[in-house]
DNA sequence: GTAAGACATGAAGTTCACTTGAGGTCAAGC
DNA sequence: GCTTGACCTCAAGTGAACTTCATGTCTTAC
């Protein structure tokens, strides 16, 4: 037989995701499954893929019901290619762009800081961050929390 | 009187912190009070530091926890200094360099993969992160959770 | 002196991304 | 045929960092 599909443990093994999580990701609506007789799972190839997207998309900081947005905007019709990921990818520059910029912004301040050897609230640029929660996304508030209004002395 | 304390209306208002938050950070014992013959509140201002300093060290991406045991370093017999804050923020240093190299990385890869137009399994750094968790620390988790194993596709 | 609003407490609830556990089924090797 | 291990479901638990709620007290302005 063409066995094409993928068992639960080929994608654990696979993957390095535990089945419970794997599982998980199939209730959150984020990959799908067909059913054997004995109501096993089946995974089709593609699933790794889009797993890996979930990852790395993780890591650029979007929650789970982002990422299930972003994937619904594959087309279902035809399985998705390079181009379709690359322009799922693509997106999430700016917020990485947006990261950065402000943990550089951090660090510099905090270099400042240092060099000024101040961290006093008055003078302190770390403590008193006008650009605080600037232009934030929804989503990175899980990945920086925001420094809020004016913590300053006197 | 010279009221030199502040109330928890003071405290709230001047870090833009809920006051069910302040509250918890004195449960968590990361600030302090006395309390009023009725009860109520005072915070010596230097708790307006201390709640900057945490809300700093959250940003580079420190647990409560940790920030309890940075904070435990400060000098009790006399009040903190600059050179004591300035020492404590200077230790976020690796970290903070870390994560904006780790984002760095990351954003590299995506634009080499939307430049070659894969972001397909076998070839693309994205998905085959060698370098993936390698030095984490243990607080960084939160942040980037780790692109585990091998996501390769056949 | 009284009404309004600030503040107190403790317990429970929230969100996210999962994991754990209990109790049962399925598939492969000997 | 039987054991072993992979797999199933559903409910509940986890941890971090808070918030919400119910109920009651304190303080301030008029």
């Amino acid at each position: 037989m063409t066995d094409h599909d993928l068992s639960m443990g080929d994608v654990t093994s696979r993957t390095g995701m535990a089945a419970s999580a794997v599982r998980y990701y199939e209730s959150e609506g984020l990959i799908a499954s067909t059913r054997t007789a004995g109501n096993q799972r089946r995974f089709h190839r593609d699933v790794l893929r889009r797993i890996a997207f979930v990852r790395a998309a993780q890591n650029v900081g979007l929650s789970l019901d982002e990422i299930r947005e972003a994937l619904a905007s594959l087309p279902t019709s035809r399985p998705p290619d390079r181009a379709d990921w690359g322009r799922l990818s693509a997106s999430w520059r700016p917020r990485l762009e947006e990261q950065i910029a402000r943990l550089v912004r951090l660090r510099d301040q905090l270099d400042s800081c240092i060099g000024c050897g101040c961290l006093s609230l008055d003078t302190c640029a770390l403590y008193n961050p006008d650009d605080a929660a600037a232009s934030l996304g929804p989503g990175a508030r899980y990945l920086l929390g925001d420094l809020p209004g004016d913590a300053g002395v006197d």
